[in-house]
DNA sequence: AAGCGCGGCGCGA
DNA sequence: TCGCGCCGCGCTT
């Protein structure tokens, strides 16, 4: 198995992206997803990657190299204010969303899929995503959430506390540039939500 | 057994 | 209207 990694900035929130890719030695076509990593600066960047052993991009074949500027560009512009679908656009580049072995277990799989149900701009709930499925367990919903390691794929942003709280992210509540963070997420599409709506009116 | 990115309730500022 | 503590919840570690 093989580990590319690479890692973009994202400007307007002075925080490191690391995204990480492997796939078969053999196999010709399939890449898969492996993590996408948020890290507040470049020392807990390069902290996190010596823990992990990543290999930045040694010598990737061709039309990997391709594929992994691509999805570069397009979290890039996600982030900079771009209106993408990142779910549906990796599934087109056939970059494989490993969910299952990701979350092995029925709930938390569960969880997950009617996540990916709520789409760019909206919003849900904890509670919500356990009426779905039906479960009152809340926490353990929050328990699967905080553990996503594919922020921004998985749409963890878009999951709000029932009251209107904006809720954790990324594994915690209290980090402030994590939750500023999620805050940013949620502006960014619902600004360009309004502006679809506008246009869509003319 | 402990710890949770929650929700609901009740309380006291 | 907050913030907090408490309990119930059910899943993960």
């Amino acid at each position: 198995m093989k580990f590319i990694a690479s890692h973009i900035k994202v400007s307007s929130l002075n925080a490191k992206v690391l995204i990480v890719f492997k796939w078969q030695k053999e196999s010709q076509e399939k890449v898969i997803l492996d993590e996408i990593k948020f890290l507040e600066n470049e020392r807990m960047l390069v902290e996190y990657n010596n823990n992990k052993k990543y290999e930045f991009f040694e010598n990737p074949l061709e039309i990997k190299q391709e594929l992994i500027k691509k999805s570069l560009n397009l979290i890039e512009n996600y982030l900079s204010g771009g209106y993408i679908n990142l779910y549906d656009e990796f599934k087109k580049m056939n970059i494989e969303i490993p969910l299952r072995e990701k979350f092995p277990s029925s709930f938390s799989y569960k969880v997950i899929q009617s996540l990916l149900k709520i789409k760019y701009g909206e919003s849900t709930s904890y509670s919500y995503l356990g009426d779905a499925i039906g479960s009152r367990a809340y926490r353990a919903i929050g328990n699967i959430l905080r553990k996503n390691p594919f922020p921004l794929i998985i749409p963890c942003h878009r999951v709000l506390r029932k009251n209107g709280q904006i809720g954790g992210f990324m594994g915690s509540r209290k980090n402030l540039w994590k939750i500023e963070l999620k805050n940013h997420l949620i502006q960014i599409e619902q600004s360009n939500t309004k502006l679809k709506e506008k246009k869509g009116e003319r």
